[in-house]
DNA sequence: ATGTGCATGTAACTGGTTACATGATTCG
DNA sequence: CGAATCATGTAACCAGTTACATGCACAT
């Protein structure tokens, strides 16, 4: 994809995914291919800045992979896992697996927190936190039903190694 | 509070609010304290710091309900849909409503969003577009069912203008 | 005519983090 | 005896945004 193609559908997917300006968008692109983990293809259009292409090489995949798999465990952000579930077809099932039970763990833990912060709370507590707690339990325990459907699922097929089929 | 407190009490909710250095907490607060917003009582510690604790002023809270009701309409950022709810005794009833209102009407934004991405890529999307975009519509729904039932119960009682229940 | 989409890029600015400085007390 | 908690603060650094520059094509 081109850098603007790459912030539409980032823009697209605002919600889930989050979006960068062009400004810090186009020199990371500049980076990348220094380092030789993308290369360019450049196509002239007229009137129009020539669009220049980006492909991952060998090289960035590579890259790319350490990143989806370095240390997971301790990095929380929602961000972060909805990219390396966006990334899904460039790890193996088993790597798949990995993250989402990964992200389970962090949301059980999350949740006990949330649990304990209600408990030390009691009655007396202000609305406010009240409310706050109980959409953070209700959103951690939507999420945990969802991972477990899923976990199951993947975990039924006795991985099938290419043949991943999430539906 | 202090700002000790504030990062100790951010940190322990991580998870819903976030949180932030001491770099920015501090002149953070010298600034409030600097523009009115907040008075410090300096309180006298023998071996540590002195412990800085601090309220909010008239001024202060103004400037808060101001920042509350603010635009939430464009302004997506759970985020900030957190700290709104964390806020909420600050605010009328009236003024709670119409953040969950809008909150809500973002997030079946949202949720066409997602489904229009799904309805366009079809049968051959990746593995990974198609998680993320059923991450993205469980996660949706369970919020709508979350912010539909509170409303539901805050807009059956006739406003009890200070006899707020969430429970 | 005016704005939106296409398409790239740089420079100034800003808001944050990281790293440092200081120092007593308590827990394992 | 080292690590964590308490408690504040500044300076250097970094990663991002905003604003600018350029310019055609198409729709309202």
């Amino acid at each position: 994809m081109s850098g603007y193609d790459i912030k539409r559908e980032l823009t697209r997917l605002d919600w889930l995914t989050g979006t960068i300006s062009f400004g810090s968008l186009y020199p990371a692109l500049h980076a990348l291919h220094k380092e030789g983990l993308v290369t360019v293809d450049v196509r002239a259009q007229q009137g129009k800045p020539s669009r220049k292409v980006y492909s991952i090489t060998e090289d960035g995949r590579q890259t790319l992979e350490q990143w989806i798999n370095h240390s997971t465990g301790d990095n929380a952000s929602t961000r972060a896992f909805v990219m390396r579930l966006m990334l899904a077809d460039s790890h193996s099932m088993t790597g798949l697996i990995t993250q989402l039970q990964q992200r389970r763990a962090q949301i059980i833990t999350h949740r006990e927190a949330l649990k304990q912060n209600a408990g030390t709370a009691g009655e007396g507590v202000e609305l406010g936190k009240r409310l706050m707690l109980d959409y953070g339990l209700v959103l951690a325990n939507s999420e945990l039903a969802w991972l477990d459907s899923k976990l199951d699922r993947l975990l039924q097929q006795p991985l099938a190694s290419e043949g991943i089929r999430g539906d």
